[in-house]
DNA sequence: AAGGACAGCAACCGCCCAACC
DNA sequence: CGGTTGGGCGGTTGCTGTCCT
């Protein structure tokens, strides 16, 4: 197992930054900007390496870093975020401006993981610790599932997927989701305006994008949130390509879309572009599935039901209360969310809080 | 006051992966 | 196509300050 070269030199040094290094560090960096970290130490004038000077910058002397406590909603967006992704702190800091990876990670295993087993709940499964013999069971709208009945899917691409036999979902935001990812102008059903201008809105996307990937159990999420279906539905969706257009044209928390949205391609293939030429969002298509979700089945037939649509390429549909999205680059919200039935956390009262956030 | 235990955090280590040659 | 290199990431270490006895 090789080491890397710059750590064998035995004349570097290690340990702790002293100011003048940051401060060499910190020049170099504002006037040449990030480049090549292993040619840092020399033109910087530092016995370091460059792994060393990159992390001392992006974990320390990056201008642009939030210091001080963790607020509340941090906190709650972190645990929330872990839920899905698990010790993928890159992934999560993503989502937290100005905190680092390694900070998010310190804080976790400091305080976080204390603060949750003192709540009786498993910082890596999230789920309450108390260990039975019985079956679980777990109170979900009308139907009681127990844990043990796990099924096995076989799809027509000979694919197996097991579900979760219950399908919860806990579900945080933090105040900066709001409107940084805004993709569409419109409206809820409170009249509360999110365009793509303003920083009123927020993104009905990323938030159901978010979900489904609880809800899949697959944790399975690609860049920006989006939600790739084709790891659930194979057989389905067989343009299975996500388009990243640039970094400013993602949509999902944190990433704006809000000023420069040409198109959003989501995982599955399905697109909404401002050139009216697709407007299908296979996770919107999940609207169209009225029914009450009990059991895998119920899961999986809503699963299908929002891919055949969105496969079939509509332009336009209504959803369950009159919301509707059109062949043009807006989506209007004025409807009650139907999702009630998948979990009270999606309840409308729960869209009304997260939308006064 | 001394020193042991503990918590918080900065930094390092080792591995992985992609780009390059 | 295999080796090398650099960047990124998660796990871990070890230093430092604080608390407790």
């Amino acid at each position: 197992m090789g080491r890397h070269s710059c750590c064998v030199k035995q004349k570097l040094r290690k340990g702790l930054w002293s100011p003048e290094e940051d401060e060499k560090l910190f020049n170099y960096i504002t006037t040449y900007g990030v480049g090549c970290w292993s040619s840092v130490p020399k033109l910087a004038g530092l016995q370091r390496c460059g792994k060393s000077c990159r992390l001392r910058w992006i974990n320390y002397l990056r201008p642009d870093l939030k210091r001080g406590m963790f607020s509340q909603q941090e906190e709650d967006l972190i645990i929330s975020l872990h839920e899905v992704l698990g010790n993928r702190w890159a992934q999560i800091a993503a989502q937290l401006p100005g905190r680092t990876d390694n900070e998010i990670k310190n804080f976790w295993n400091s305080s976080l993981k204390k603060k949750l087993l003192k709540q009786g709940i498993d910082p890596t499964t999230h789920k309450p610790l108390n260990i039975v013999t019985e079956p679980q069971y777990h109170h979900h709208q009308s139907s009681i599932m127990k844990e043990e009945e796990k099924t096995v899917l076989n799809r027509d691409s000979s694919e197996t997927l097991v579900l979760p036999s219950s399908i919860q979902i806990p579900f945080s935001v933090s105040s900066s989701s709001q409107g940084s990812s805004s993709l569409a102008a419109g409206s809820d059903s409170n009249n509360n305006q999110f365009d793509q201008n303003n920083n009123n809105g927020y993104d009905p996307l990323a938030l159901f994008e978010s979900s489904l990937c609880r809800m899949s159990g697959l944790n399975q999420l690609s860049s920006g949130f989006g939600f790739n279906m084709s790891s659930i539905m194979p057989g389905l969706i067989t343009n299975s390509t996500m388009t990243e257009l640039s970094s400013e044209n993602k949509s999902g928390w944190g990433i704006s879309s809000s000023n420069s949205l040409s198109s959003y391609v989501q995982p599955g293939g399905c697109q909404i572009s401002n050139n009216n030429s697709l407007m299908v969002d296979p996770l919107l298509y999940q609207f169209q599935f009225n029914g009450d979700v009990k059991n895998e089945e119920d899961y999986y037939q809503m699963m299908k039901t929002a891919t055949v649509a969105a496969a079939a390429g509509l332009s336009s549909w209504e959803e369950d209360g009159g919301g509707q999205i059109l062949n043009q680059s807006s989506i209007d919200f004025t409807a009650t969310y139907p999702l009630t039935s998948l979990s009270e956390d999606l309840s409308p009262a729960n869209f009304d809080a997260f939308n006064h956030m």
